[in-house]
DNA sequence: CGCCAGGCCGTGT
DNA sequence: ACACGGCATGGC
């Protein structure tokens, strides 16, 4: 028997996955014009609201600094003034900038290049720059350069807390343990459609983590909460 | 005024 | 291996 219902904890996932599914529908992320634009995002979003993410970008936009040769021609300095509203300019910038001479060195600038590498040895380069953890990485494999990775963010795990995804009582779970669960979650689905079905799985995730996932739970009117609760297997 | 945001890093156990 | 505080700015 297991303490929720009949569903092993990757099922409860997709359970999870498929409701929010029905209650938000696509997200079509991630919101960038380029893959290059994907990275720019992925660090200014970090622990920063999209909103005044989207205000650093647009003023790089304005700059023409939505680029490689954009970020590299910037003096720091003027980079940090550009990226202000996203907060954390003093360490964003720099990392920035480290982001754009690693991939000058060692893939000639190329995002393509870039993408061409490896998984495993891939998400490695990019946690060894400064400024880069997993979910950072992770989101820059996925939206970035379409490689099949799950992103697990401060939402998921809230998630997984709050409506005991794991077969034991609540207890938090780390960084990759909760990305086997999302593997394993999508596994039986076909190789061609695990990025697309991983996109989709961390957009939903904050699409209903914005709304009901506060910190200090606000889970009251929570899509997920009377279904993921309940002991129907309805998968 | 307070808390929070699509984390990461250094330090302490 | 984890827990904790600092990091900056904007929105509500």
């Amino acid at each position: 028997m297991r303490a929720k219902g009949n569903l092993s904890p990757p099922q409860r996932l997709r359970k999870m996955h498929r409701l929010l599914e029905e209650a938000y529908g696509p997200q079509h992320w991630w919101p960038a014009e380029s893959p290059f634009e994907v990275v720019i995002g992925a660090y200014l979003t970090q622990n920063t609201s999209w909103n005044a993410a989207a205000r650093s970008i647009a003023n790089l936009r304005a700059a023409g600094a939505l680029t490689a040769k954009g970020i590299r021609d910037l003096p720091i300095g003027q980079l940090m003034a550009l990226i202000r509203p996203s907060g954390f300019a003093t360490r964003k910038a720099p990392a920035l900038k480290a982001f754009v001479t690693m991939l000058d060195a060692e893939f000639d600038g190329s995002m393509d290049a870039l993408a061409a590498t490896p998984t495993n040895p891939l998400r490695v380069r990019l946690l060894a720059l400064p400024g880069v953890g997993p979910e950072t990485a992770d989101a820059i494999l996925l939206y970035a350069l379409n490689h099949p990775v799950p992103v697990i963010d401060e939402y998921l795990r809230r998630i997984a807390m709050r409506h005991s995804l794991e077969d034991a009582a609540p207890e938090r779970k780390g960084y990759e343990q909760l990305g086997d669960l999302v593997r394993a979650a999508f596994a039986a689905d076909p190789q061609t459609a695990q990025v697309p079905l991983l996109n989709q799985q961390h957009a939903l995730v904050v699409a209903v983590g914005k709304a009901h996932c506060g910190k200090v739970a606000r889970c009251e009117e929570c899509p997920l909460l009377p279904d993921l609760l309940s002991l129907t297997p309805a998968d």
